[in-house]
RNA sequence: CGGGGCGUAGCGUAGUGGCUAGCGCGCCUGCUUUGGGAGCAGGAGACCGAGAGUUCGAAUCUCUCCGCCCCGACCA
């Protein structure tokens, strides 16, 4: 049982200056959590509490689904991070120190290696797998901006789990069975979320979706069709091609363009002297960029921007892309910049991707390769050809969704998990093999699987708080019942602890605001501050013999005998 | 890393060259009070982020550094 009397915490009643997210101003001023330096948060009492409920949903759920946990250090040497070259991949995220002997250590931001190798030490034969572990873990990111309090630390809690399977199809029932425990523990956690299809990212991979928690303090951002329930990260949403006839197709035109640099103003100029009806969807952008060294071209239709996150996650083996800077004009005098257009531009040396959007046999105005000029009518396929389709232009709502073409909504999410299909990735890179029936040698194939367990602190305070405080589904808060004691005569005090003793003998978790010298509304803001689901009063309805029972998330009250209380109070809760 | 803002007591803040740095919350003592962040009286608590400089005199002006927040870049 919680004695507010003893307990240690102090809550604040004026917002901290530093935080400006709901959940970090709450956290705070209800004494969760305090700040140490920039992503790096202690846990007071209410805070540890909470985190450690959230463990235990995700520890019951994992090893439910017969997933068993293991604990790997989180100070590393480097050398297992070297064979995979991450060592040097992760670059400046990674937190590096020496030991006394000046050897190389970091605080591990992940730990794929280290599931790899406790693997690769203990089993050899396929007749083990297949195989998951996980860990609850604090990891380590020096992050270039930490933010918004405990969403976006430097240290955090992750649990993660790793899949260990002979064959593509025992990888794809492992990562089902994570994706069901997902499910089952995210529903526990008293959360809105939506599953989408997601990029692995650095990790590589194939198939992978993310668990993302709709909130508008969300830093993700994710499409969603209302009619199919298709739901995609903005990075992994497809655009489908659709082929045009063009053989009616007028031919191309070069026209005369003066100062027409930009979308606009090129606009501007054809409907002057063209006639009306122009709009940048119908001309031809040609977004110059660098990619690793290498000069490529992408093209989306005028009315949009290249969403450099989406295209640089879909070319997969891109490490670095750049926009072009005047210079690169400059060594490239064949690409006059602002009159750029695809004409030819494989003879410029560039590559050319195109966005699902500028289909094959659609035509186009763009730039005709020389200053104040543009073409007219230019089709692909017949006056220009695209290497690829790679989708680079910006999402937006009301785009069509690739399953059923109804118009998608946009929203913005806190990502709370993510799984997805390693492969063979790290297991070549460290030699984790199995012999197989036949004798030979295979190379295992994993699945990596992630929830943040700190963040799902705040995705949950994010979307479950109101304006005058926290407010926890009932297996996440600190406790299922706040009974708060008021008055001055000892009758309800005592009533309040027999109360809390019946409770906890029904297995209910009890906070007992004991506190002989706080006012009634003092009590009363804390108890709506912290944010457990039932709050029980104990005071003037006693003169009938009764308490008060209210809950916290619909406000309403209502008054029961001191017999009935707790058993009452036990059918409002899980 | 680029742009913007900020650093004064545990928290929130006032103080643009001149007395001993002010206020609210919180904290301590006493009395009163107890259903919506109580009242009165007394009290403790600040090297004004750090260093250097200008000045008779610096929280206040200058420079450097450090830290924090926000936007962007970045990010299993």
């Amino acid at each position: 049982m919680l004695r507010m009397s003893t307990l240690f915490l102090r809550t604040l009643r004026d917002d901290p200056a530093d935080a400006e997210v709901a959940s970090h101003r709450l956290l705070v001023r209800a004494g969760y959590i305090r700040r140490i330096a920039a992503g790096i948060y202690s846990w007071l009492p209410l805070g540890y509490i909470t985190l450690r409920n959230i463990e235990r949903i995700i520890r019951e759920e994992m090893d439910k689904a017969g997933f068993q946990e293991v604990h790997f250090p989180a100070l590393l040497p480097r050398d297992a991070y070297e064979k995979t070259n991450r060592w040097s991949e992760y670059g400046a995220d990674i937190f590096r120190l020496q030991d006394r002997k000046g050897g190389d250590y970091l605080l591990g931001p992940t730990h794929e290696e280290m599931f790899t190798l406790m693997v690769k030490g203990e089993y050899s034969s396929y007749k083990d797998l297949p195989l998951s572990l996980y860990q609850i873990q604090t990891k380590y990111r020096d992050e270039p901006r930490p933010r918004s309090g405990i969403i976006r630390g430097r240290e955090f809690v992750m649990k993660d789990s790793y899949s260990f399977d002979l064959t593509d199809e025992g990888l794809s029932q492992s990562y089902n069975k994570h994706r069901d425990a997902y499910i089952k523990t995210f529903d526990r956690l008293g959360m809105r979320y939506n599953i989408v299809s997601a990029m692995s990212g650095a990790m590589g991979g194939s198939r992978s979706e993310e668990f993302l928690a709709p909130c508008p303090t969300g830093e993700d951002t994710y499409v969603l069709c209302e009619k199919c329930g298709y739901a995609a990260n903005v990075e992994a949403m497809k655009t489908v091609v659709v082929a045009v006839d063009f053989s009616s197709a007028p031919k191309m035109k070069i026209v005369d363009t003066p100062d027409t640099p930009t979308i606009d103003s090129l606009v501007n100029v054809l409907n002057e002297k063209f006639g009306s009806g122009y709009t940048g969807a119908q001309t031809l952008k040609n977004v110059l960029l660098i990619a690793d060294g290498k000069n490529i071209s992408v093209l989306v239709p005028g009315d949009r921007e290249v969403d450099l996150k989406r295209l640089e996650a879909n070319l997969p083996g891109v490490k670095e892309i750049r926009l072009f800077e005047d210079s690169d004009f400059a060594k490239n005098p064949s690409l006059v910049k602002g009159y750029v257009g695809p004409q030819d531009a494989q003879k410029f040396g560039l590559t050319v991707y195109a966005d699902p959007r500028v289909a094959p046999g659609t035509s186009w105005v763009t730039g005709a390769n020389k200053k104040d000029r543009h073409a007219l009518n230019v089709v692909n396929g017949r006056d220009f050809t695209v290497d690829d389709y790679v989708d680079a232009a910006e999402v937006r709502k009301g785009d069509t969704c690739p399953e059923c073409s109804a118009p998608v909504v946009i929203d913005h999410a806190i990502e709370i998990g993510h799984i997805f299909q390693l492969g063979r990735k790290f297991a070549q890179a460290l030699d984790l093999t199995v012999l197989d029936s036949d004798g030979k040698s295979r190379v295992v194939t994993m699945g990596s699987y992630g929830i943040g367990v700190s963040r799902a602190v705040a995705a949950i305070a994010e979307q479950t708080h109101d304006e005058i405080g926290l407010c926890w589904p009932a297996e996440v808060a600190p406790a299922q019942v706040h009974i708060v004691a008021t008055g001055k005569d000892d009758n309800p005090f005592n009533v309040a602890d027999s109360l809390a003793l019946t409770l906890e003998k029904l297995g209910v978790s009890v906070m007992l605001d004991d506190r002989r010298d706080a006012s009634p509304g003092v009590k009363f803001k804390d108890a709506e501050l912290i944010g457990n689901p039932i709050i029980v009063v104990v005071g003037k309805a006693l003169a009938e013999g009764k308490v008060e029972v209210r809950i916290r998330r619909s406000a309403e009250r209502r008054e029961v005998l001191i017999a009935d209380a707790a058993s009452e109070i036990a059918k409002l809760l899980p």
